[in-house]
DNA sequence: TTGTTTGCAAACACTTTGCATCTTA
DNA sequence: TAAGATGCAAAGTGTTTGCAAACAA
């Protein structure tokens, strides 16, 4: 059976192939709702939720499992917030508002954020740099 | 038994009081190390440790909860990264240098880092912004 | 066929909770 | 003494792991 013929995106199947990964039928659901979805944060939890209610037979830890393995191949960025993981699969260079009551995470592309620097500790260099900005609802409640 | 003759300092006692906490033993050797000691971001783990190597008796549960509470009164904040879940008792408005390897925080007063903030979205209204600045060693390993 | 991946259950780490006992005010 | 805090154990979360069966190459 090809791997076509299971719903998948033979795009997806590359993806998953170019970072060293079996396109197996698991992973192509898992692939295809993060790179092809509309929503580009979620969690092991939503999207193991989101693949049962469409009967993609898939155990939450292989959920976890890929989720790991697509991060380590840099394909996915985590980001802990609030105690929860998510999974962005926006490569871009971006950063985020987060909406606390909902807990839902809205992509701030870099251009529309500028940080100014501080002086780096000697003997370290700079990695990354996280932005967060919490948002609440205007009219409260 | 007075409170200062088990050690404690009247300031921490003071501090839990104003807060609406009873100065309790417990309270209080916890309190003492966090307002009182040099590093200012720990761990309830390292905590507990700590406490438990200065022969302070007191149980895990305790320094949670304990943690929880002064979170709620406002006087410690609460940062998760990496799974871990430090608590920083700085008040002052600042952001966080993150060392990678050691997982450890340092403190970057917010007088020498400026965000340029994005838009912010219909309906909702900035909160917080938090920035945490990821570092590495400069000789590799 | 061979090495990988999955499913499943069990283990894990971290945190919270329920309740009886003890302490502070 | 009464309200509140602690100790302890047990229950929750969220995540990872070990192993046999299933699968992709």
């Amino acid at each position: 059976m090809r791997i076509e013929q299971l719903g998948g995106n033979p795009m997806i199947a590359d993806l998953l192939k170019s970072a060293g990964l079996r396109p197996t039928r698991q992973r192509i659901a898992i692939a295809q709702r993060l790179f092809c979805g509309t929503g580009g944060h979620t969690t092991a939890d939503r999207l193991y939720a989101e693949l049962c209610r469409a009967n993609q037979r898939v155990v939450l830890a292989t959920v976890y499992n890929t989720l790991q393995a697509l991060v380590t191949a840099g394909l996915l960025r985590q980001i802990r917030v609030k105690g929860l993981t998510f999974y962005d699969s926006n490569q871009a260079d971006h950063y985020h508002f987060l909406v606390s009551r909902e807990c839902r995470l809205i992509d701030v592309p870099s251009a529309d954020l500028a940080v100014e620097m501080p002086a780096i500790p000697e003997g370290y260099e700079l990695n990354r740099v996280d932005v967060l900005i919490h948002l609440v609802r205007k009219e409260s409640c």
